[in-house]
DNA sequence: GTCTATAGGGCGATAGAC
DNA sequence: GTCTATCGCCCTATAGAC
């Protein structure tokens, strides 16, 4: 290398993207995403735990955005209120994503793998969204399934939202919760 | 005297346990695990997917016992209910094995790598206790949150019912479906 | 049952940034 | 010079192919 390139590790994620997109998760080699990203496969290592997370760790935070709108909410939300706000808000943000999200959620869809890793994510999402809600004046096992609740409710209504994405993301989440209260009652 | 000892399948999954309880899952190998077993490291592929399998391939068959209980549920009884119902009964069947549960969580809540597996275990169950009370007269979307939430409680009154055996697990399951109420109200 | 590709990582050398 | 990112070499274990 005569020079660095900069952003070493986001030339590997989005070479990483491309190949996915092109050939499927399973089909492309450590060492492909390296080549294509200028790199070598012990690069690679050095910025991901493992080839999964390459997967995972680009894009907006979305967890970060969370707990940033929860932490902004009215102190007197009860949990579920508050959880649904912030996921709300977050949500929002994901929507100059559209086209991005949609293909990330057609190669999850598509490899088990990755959707194993997708749900380790998502159940440390609601640990620390639950350990955020326990600062207010909850239960530690109200805060646990208000969590729960609210991510479920957003990923039905952010399922929904990209079928139809010109319907209101507010009003989706809404209605989700509503179907989520008359379904547990 | 037979050329092959009988049940390979049962002597792997128990040299397994024996040694992911003795140094942990990562540090133990397949070649080890088939050697305790008398058997190969291709005989150990032949039976398990990957290394990950032959942790959940054991014990009871929780969820095909969920499924029973579940068809034979009153037909008149909600989803939450009928759902409830059949993890409270399959939930009480898994009381002779208390001692070898409370050591499979322990293994589990120790390996970031088992965790995933097993949650995309419980989402493939959440899966079809949903389809199978779609079958009942209820939308998909209840179905879905009716099962899940019925997990949650499950998983919950399960951890609380082996730290306190002696309590009622129905009662345990009662009780914690009511705070999940409250939680989403 | 053997043979091979790939994931993943330890260690040390080196190249560039400061 | 120091500090850090990248790389080259080599190894083990998983997993699958032949």
């Amino acid at each position: 290398m005569a020079r660095w390139e900069p952003d070493a590790r986001g030339r590997l994620q989005q070479a990483a993207m491309q190949l996915f997109r092109e050939r499927g998760y399973a089909d492309v080699t450590v060492a492909e995403i390296a080549d294509r990203a200028g790199l070598t496969k012990r690069t690679f290592f050095n910025h991901f735990a493992d080839k999964r997370e390459v997967f995972f760790d680009n894009g907006p935070a979305f967890g970060q955005n969370v707990l940033k709108y929860l932490a902004e909410a009215d102190p007197g939300l009860g949990a579920i209120d508050a959880a649904m706000l912030a996921l709300t808000r977050a949500g929002l943000d994901l929507a100059p994503y559209y086209e991005f999200g949609k293909a990330r959620l057609e190669i999850l869809a598509a490899t088990p793998e990755l959707r194993e890793r997708d749900l380790i994510k998502t159940a440390g999402l609601a640990t620390v969204l639950a350990e955020a809600l326990e600062r207010r004046e909850v239960s530690s096992r109200e805060a646990v399934f208000a969590a729960q609740a609210a991510l479920s409710v957003f990923s039905a209504a952010a399922a929904e939202w990209i079928s139809h994405p010109e319907a209101d993301f507010p009003d989706l989440m809404r209605q989700t919760l509503a179907e989520l209260r008359s379904a547990v009652l």
